[in-house]
DNA sequence: GTCTATAAGGGGATAGAC
DNA sequence: GTCTATCCCCTTATAGAC
């Protein structure tokens, strides 16, 4: 399919499709909305997406990518570090917030549109935040602490705590707080 | 209008189209679908609420109300100890987290649901929000801390944390890790 | 008169056909 | 790319039951 058509449509069409659905919500954004940005004929769009379930998902792959790359560049100079590299994490999740585009999570603005649903985009949303919270389990399981299970909850809540405020309240404030508050858990956590 | 229709009418249909845009999201219930909840008549409910965003205003100001109330409650017996209160008001939220059907923040899901809408609903749940929010700040304010807007930013974080996580992971942990570590942040920012 | 039930208008949704 | 099919949305209007 995407062999006969021209080498760019389907990530063009993905691109267009992504912004409308991340700033306006998937829901309020319609195919014939899409189809109109992005410029292309319907046929087109069908082809390489033959619902509006396939385009939401590859969506939702594409922020997949997206994070795991910007994640994997925020600690990859970073040593070996448990400590350093939870606070690269959460500094990494700062970043994207205080970014001026930034309305949120785009995994759990999608899973709070479409509750009970159980297809494949809410498996990709639910897949991302479980690993993410299994990131910081592992993490602080390697560290010295009395309570690892206590300290991995409180970053958590941090890190939903960081998704929701910034997209609704100074950014930058908020971005802030969350990561001098990780410092300060970190730091009376760690022996030293 | 309501004084000439049976007097509980009213209020059957706005319980029932609250339970069901709490549930499912505002978007996806439809008009036709709290009618038939109801088992009311089209014009009735059109009669008491003549348009759909008048209904979801309604149950906005519901959930207003019971917040409000819910809050009062929490904080009646307590002296006038905003630290005491700050404790009540984590505390408050975080039963309201950990209740079977909890799905979420009725306002912060509406505001999820419809970025950038500026109607009496979008008003209502910015209302709460931001009124919320100040109550925090004017009781940090009150207490003896070196740095008010520090300590009012991470509870203000915490509880953006607890609304967020208890509605997709185990509310129970959420809860308790929350109520801890507010009672930890004041403890560390308190004298004595 | 108050309510229910039903039909219909005007629009937009997804999806498919040519 | 346009055109159509089908469905559901919100809303209004009409007709009938108690």
């Amino acid at each position: 399919m995407a062999r006969t058509a021209a080498p760019g449509s389907r990530e063009r069409i993905l691109r267009t499709a992504g912004e409308l659905f991340y700033r306006h919500g998937v829901r309020a954004v319609g195919m014939n909305q899409v189809i109109d940005a992005a410029g292309c004929g319907k046929n087109l769009l069908y082809r390489h997406f033959p619902s509006k379930d396939d385009l939401v998902a590859a969506y939702l792959r594409a922020c997949r990518r997206e994070r795991d790359r910007s994640s994997a560049q925020a600690t990859a100079a970073l040593a070996d570090d448990p400590a350093a590299r939870l606070r690269a994490l959460v500094a990494e999740v700062a970043a994207t917030a205080t970014r001026p585009d930034f309305r949120g999570c785009a995994f759990r603005l999608y899973l709070a549109e479409f509750p009970g649903h159980e297809g494949e985009p809410a498996r990709l949303a639910r897949d991302y935040l479980r690993d993410t919270r299994a990131e910081i389990d592992e993490l602080v399981a390697r560290l010295d602490v009395a309570d690892p299970g206590q300290l991995a909850d409180r970053i958590w809540l941090i890190v939903e705590g960081l998704y929701a405020s910034a997209a609704r309240t100074d950014s930058g404030r908020t971005s802030a707080a969350a990561t001098r508050l990780i410092d300060d858990l970190l730091a009376a956590a760690l022996p030293g």
